[in-house]
Parts: C-alpha cells; structure tokens; sequence
DNA sequence: CCAGTAACTTACTGACCAGTCATTAAGCAA
DNA sequence: TTGCTTAATGACTGGTCAGTAAGTTACTGG
C-alpha cells in the first residue's frame, strides 16, 4: 500500500505567531481575558496548547501581543487616510471612515473592553494606547477642526471638546453595533446609514451661525 | 471577670441580603463577572462565603439579582424628574441631569459590561433592560424632542436619531468619566462642566436654522 | 537511509475557586 | 437554666485550566 500519507501536522515556525495571535484575537473579543481559554485559541489556531508556550512566554503576554500588533496595524491603516487633505471638513470626512472602519473591526471590542474594564492591570498597554492612539488621534481632529473653524466651515468652540464629541458618539455607536443584533433601535440601519446619521449629527452641531451678528447680551 | 463578650456574629436574617447586594455590586463592577470572587464578596459584607449561598442558589443568580434591584432602582429615581415638565427643551435638560446620575452610579458599568461583554450568557436579563430602561427612556426622549421641534426650540429631524446621538455621547462620556484617572482629556474636567458641554453640544447639534429660509437647491 | 534536532503533542500538576456540609453558636421560649 | 431552632461558619471537595515536561513526529544534513 503505497498511499500518500499527509503528516498529522506540519513544521511552520514562521507562520504559527501569526496564526495564534490571529486565534487569540477571535477569541479574546469573544470572551475577555479571564474567559478565554489557551485550549480554544490552540484548537482554533489548528494546534495544541503547548506549542502557544513555545512561542509565547504565557496568557497574560499573548494578550499583550494581540493588542500590540493589533493597533499598530491600525494605525497603519489609519496613516493612509491621511495624506495632506487641506480642507478640514473633507478631511473629518476621511478621518470618520477611517475611524469607523477601525471600530467595526473586531479588535476594537477587544480595546474598548481593555480600557473599560481590564484596564488597571496592564499599566504598560494603557500608556501605550494611550500616547499611540487616542492623543494621535486627538491632535489629528483637533488640526482638522480648527482649520473648518478658520475657513468658516465650522463654528468657533474649543475643538478639543468637539473632538471628544465626536468621539463619544462613534465609539458608542461601535459598541452597538458589534452588539447590534440585540438592539433594536440599531438592528435595521445599514452600516453606512449610521455612519452618515452621526456625520451629518455632528456637522449640524459645528456649523456655523446664520444669525446677523446679533450680539444679545 | 465579667466582660461583656461581644458575639462572635449576629443573627440578622432581615439585613443580609442587602448587605450582600451591596457588597456584590462593588466587587462586579470592580471585577466583572467572573473575576469577581465570592470570598471577596463575602468578606467586604462582613460575612463568610457559606451565607451567602443560605441567600442566593449560586454565583449567577447574585449577579442578576444584583443587576435587577440595581436598575429598578435607578428607574424609580429616574420617573421622579418626570413630572410633567411641558417644555421640550427644559424637559429633556432635567432628563440628561437625570440619566447622568445614573450613568455615573456604580451599576452602569457593570450594567455597561454586561451588554458589551457578558451579553449572549444573559438573555434574560438583555430584554429585561431593553424593555425596561432602553425602550423606557428612547421613547421619553422621543417624545421630549417631538415637542421641542413642534416649538420651533429644535430643528426638526428624526427624533430616534436625535435620541440615539444624545444617548451615545453621553454613554460613552460616563464611561470615560468612570476610568478618568487614566483619560487626560478628561481627568482635570469637572462633571458638571462634562455634562453642560455635552448638553451645549447637544443643542446646538439641535438649534434651528436661523437662515431666512435660503432653501438653496 | 539514518542520525540528530527542532517543532509539536499529550498527559500531567498544582493552584484556584464555586459550591457543600458538618459543626458551632446566637437567640428565644418555656 | 435548659433545650430547641436556625443563622452563620469554615474546612473541604470536585472541577477547571494555566502552565510544564516528557515523549513523539516531522524534517534536515551528512
């Protein structure tokens, strides 16, 4: 009997941290840190438990690794969006697919359950999201506005609290929307709709005044 | 000697159950679900573990009932800024000074996790708060915003998407507000001013067109 | 074709913790 | 004071799972 017998598993040490952090993030933003188990990432990476120790030290540095490389990628992505648009509102355009496609990924839940609960024992990746992201992506939005504010696009007010504003409505919208078939009020609107409910919401909010100038007070 | 021996416990079979309800609360939102140890629990009641199994049947079960008091409390509270307050715009200030009491209370965000994280193991209680605060309150705000656009204080636009913006940036804020020690765009603001910028935002996003009807196109 | 070794697996260990139950003690009634 | 009821305790059990280590299989170079 000469048949070709396929090996039960083969040597690829250059592909299995891709494929375990792959695995690990499915399954992270499935069930959170605690609830995760190394079996059910292994099992879903295609392998056993014991090979995830052979490339990383333990869970807790696994789950550090998924969000690292995670944001980093996002980021890359992010940095594409933004080559030299002038016009700020054209480029908060930009910025809020980009941002959103960030925040329908599966990675996001991850994050957003990291910060909004898990956060105080991982110090190090707080910082890190921190500086990496959201003060990047801050000092990005706040650019933007204040270059609608100076052509007259959008009203005067401090952009960091519109930035923050805007924010606040995406990411709540996000975690609705990874969430979206138990809620009703989100279940039936396509993605784009609600991307351009929020633009459009928030774009009324900084237009400017039509009113002549009448000082009141 | 004749000391007065204080009892090493008392027997106070009325009490236990909001003691171990409190306790409860703190350690869940602290530590979620699952992270949440009952030996913990048990010890910040004053209490040892076994008690609270004469009380609850399991772990689970203190969790919903944690979540259920928690909320039917917040609804009472909530219903006593409703007594018919006719104007639209003043109404639905008093509500969002309302809901934020209750976004800033401890049970939001376990309550938060709940639906972002632990959502699929809780059916039960995910209708339970869908019908019973979700739905409760969208149509409270819808209504307060169908009066105000009928008064010409708003501009007129779907009131569910008005709804929903409101809620989103006011959710996303409380949690936030919740982890401010780790946010620097937050920490340093007080909550009063947190809420008034997202009121002033929020009308603003709402005040109407003061164009003299240039309909352009 | 046959070591030798690197990649991977599997069976195990020890810590942890929800839930149990035998025991102890508070309080009450006679 | 005694004896009964029941609130409360805390040591224990059984299951779970992160992490380990000994064993097995794929591959490589001679």
């Amino acid at each position: 009997m000469s048949e070709v017998v396929e090996p039960r598993w083969r040597r690829l040490p250059e592909e299995r941290p891709k494929q375990i952090l792959d695995a690990a993030l499915t399954v992270f933003a499935e069930c959170g840190l605690t609830d995760a188990r190394l079996d059910d990432i292994a099992k879903r990476a295609g392998l056993s438990k014991g090979t995830i120790y052979l490339y990383f030290p333990n869970k807790e540095e696994l789950f550090r690794e998924v969000i690292r490389t995670s944001v980093i990628a996002f980021i890359a992505r992010a940095e594409a969006y933004f080559e030299m648009e002038r016009d700020g509102a054209l480029a908060l355009r930009g910025w809020i697919k980009g941002y959103w496609s960030w925040l329908k990924s599966p990675v996001f839940p991850v994050m957003h359950r990291l910060i909004s609960t898990e956060l105080r024992n991982f110090p190090d990746l707080v910082a890190f999201y921190a500086t990496e992201v959201i003060e990047r992506a801050q000092r990005l939005v706040h650019d933007m506005l204040e270059r609608g504010m100076d052509s007259g696009a959008f009203r005067r007010m401090d952009p960091a609290v519109a930035s923050r504003m805007l924010s606040a409505t995406l990411v709540s919208h996000a975690i609705w929307y990874h969430q979206r078939v138990s809620f009703k009020s989100i279940k039936n609107i396509p993605e784009d709709e609600l991307v351009s409910q929020i633009t459009d919401f928030f774009f009324n909010a900084m237009r400017p005044d039509n009113t002549n100038a009448t000082t009141h007070e």
